[in-house]
DNA sequence: CTCCTTTGTCAACGCTTGTTGGCAAACAAC
DNA sequence: GTTGTTTGCCAACAAGCGTTGACAAAGGAG
């Protein structure tokens, strides 16, 4: 019932196997046999903490963005961006990645990115534009560029994005997320 | 030597159940037998006429975007926008789909994108806008916006974005792409 | 010490995969 | 007609996968 120090070693080095795989080659091309190898073990075990390959990747890819409150921020596009940056550039908060590149062919993936944007996202940004009757249009315009960040700088690695520094992808990403924030959504003279 | 009858349309046949299943699966999920059994014949006669898995998926995700010439165009951004949604609003256009799902995991997918941008979207953009120095650092924030477009749209299917109609996705996407492509860079005052 | 649970390895199962070779039917050339 | 080539199906292969069960070593409890 309680764990002990041995298991709970082998454990994390698991989860730490785990993600790597995970983030490094998505869910299909990930195989049990592998991350054992990584964390030195039988792949038997891994089965026995924790059930399935499918329970693992469960266990791995739990998203929290930790948005910081945005209420009565005078710049909340800026603030996001930043805060999706350093969580990227970080780099061992995998779950992430983990998500972005599994969600293209998994649909439980694809269904956690929806519940994250629902239940993380779509909440922070409406307490800093709590008047904002667009605010799950601009919402999902802030992920379509957010996620586009992520795919072409840190998935595909595409020049000359993959090498400016952090800074000033940051700002770039900020400029455009506060367009998507504060920008009419209808051209002048049309109306809904 | 030559093509008959029967076997061109066969081939055909393949060709157009592989589409399908890349599309929608992606590489690793779609199997040989699928696409066999999508085409109504036996698992070998696709290896017979395409080699391997693998090359069957190069022959059906060749890409060719179809960047209108946007020399001298005054609106540049929102032509391509159009352009890009088009495509992907029409569906029998697969390959970009299937390119966009195999990226995350295959490494010679994102090659093909990469190759994708440098030969059609920086030199499509690069004729709207042939003074700007900063033209390939725009052109890959437009495309970061575009990929992200798709995925959050078309393969997550998130809303309010999935949807809303072609016309206003469209616009959203133009009027973000074109702020890519005309605001500055940098902020004022900083140098580079 | 003995007993029992935990932690681990080993070998193997059942299944699916891409791929191959053999052989029948359809077709074309003569 | 006969011959040769193309088009197709069938059965099977080898390899890799997730997963399982039996059993040995280690550790803790009495």
């Amino acid at each position: 019932m309680t764990f002990t120090v041995r298991s709970a070693q082998t454990r994390a080095a698991i989860l730490t196997a785990a993600r790597q795989r995970f983030a490094a080659d998505g869910y299909d091309r990930t195989t049990i046999r592998a991350i054992a190898a990584d964390a030195q073990i039988d792949p038997s075990m891994v089965i026995r903490y924790f059930g399935s390959k499918a329970e693992l990747y469960g266990a791995v890819s739990d998203v929290d963005l930790e948005v910081p409150d945005l209420s009565g921020e005078a710049d909340a596009g800026t603030r996001y961006a930043r805060n999706m940056i350093d969580r990227f550039e970080k780099g061992d908060n995998l779950a992430e990645a983990i998500l972005m590149r599994a969600a293209p062919t998994d649909p439980s993936a694809a269904a956690r990115m929806q519940a994250i944007f629902a239940s993380q996202i779509v909440p922070s940004l409406r307490a800093a534009y709590p008047d904002d009757p667009d605010i799950e249009q601009r919402a999902a315009l802030v992920l379509s560029q957010t996620v586009g960040m992520v795919y072409v700088r840190y998935i595909l690695k595409i020049e000359p994005l993959a090498s400016m520094d952090r800074d000033e992808v940051a700002d770039a990403l900020a400029r455009s997320i506060r367009r998507h924030l504060t920008a009419p959504l209808r051209p002048a003279g049309r109306r809904e």
